[in-house]
DNA sequence: TTATGAACAAAATGTTCATTC
DNA sequence: GAATGAACATTTTGTTCATAA
């Protein structure tokens, strides 16, 4: 038996992994400096996404074969190995498909929530 | 421990009691009936309440004190009897409480949604 | 202390069942 | 079949712990 989603709001670990294949497109970061920018990132609008789910997240797009893990010395002088992110062969390819169909859903639940204000306010 | 909410999006439950608030101050009703008007109304957006959520969210306005019940016959031919919901004494002003912490809440998932189609398209 | 991740716990929500008319 | 609601199951997400450097 599939479980029927209701189809309300998007759930966060999408959300998350919509901003992680920005982030990782265009910077060399790993998970938890991801995690400072995007607890940065969203400061001003109150969401102070946390590590596991960061990391959940990156696993996530792990599996879908998006992503592959690299492990290298943390610049800097003290010696710390961290695990950076970087894009499998037909990763952009998958990614970009992933993005699109987020979109049309953000897009979705942006007009709930627009909805919502009408009807209510 | 008391644990924190990360601060993502709405919970569809306040969702829900938004709605049921407006829909109740406007027509009488009861659960399945409001089910189906919500149901029909998000049609198009493709989100499918459910009716335990639905009597979930009318059991918490009750608790909050905003909503009793009102069992009633149902009108038609067949003899049917059916929870109606009404606003306490006070239940008013506390829904006016509700709705107006609800506004807010909105408007940053919406920020939020805005700024996410911004930051990664 | 920073970083990674697993293990665990709790909350949110979807499905099924019992009951009544 | 329509209606109400509880019981149950799963998913989602938050907290804590273990390990390493």
């Amino acid at each position: 038996m599939e479980r029927q989603p209701s189809g309300f709001l998007v759930k966060q670990r999408a959300f998350l992994k919509l901003y992680l294949i920005t982030l990782i497109e265009n910077n060399h970061l790993y998970g938890l400096k991801l995690r400072d920018l995007l607890k940065e990132e969203f400061r001003g609008l109150g969401y102070r996404p946390n590590h596991p789910e960061i990391y959940k997240a990156l696993h996530d797009l792990i599996e879908q074969g998006i992503l592959f893990q690299q492990k290298e010395k943390k610049q800097g002088t003290i010696y710390q190995e961290v695990v950076y992110y970087q894009f499998t062969e037909q990763g952009k390819e998958k990614a970009e498909a992933y993005k699109k169909q987020l979109k049309i859903e953000l897009e979705r639940c942006l007009k709930l929530l627009e909805k919502a204000i009408k009807d209510n306010f």
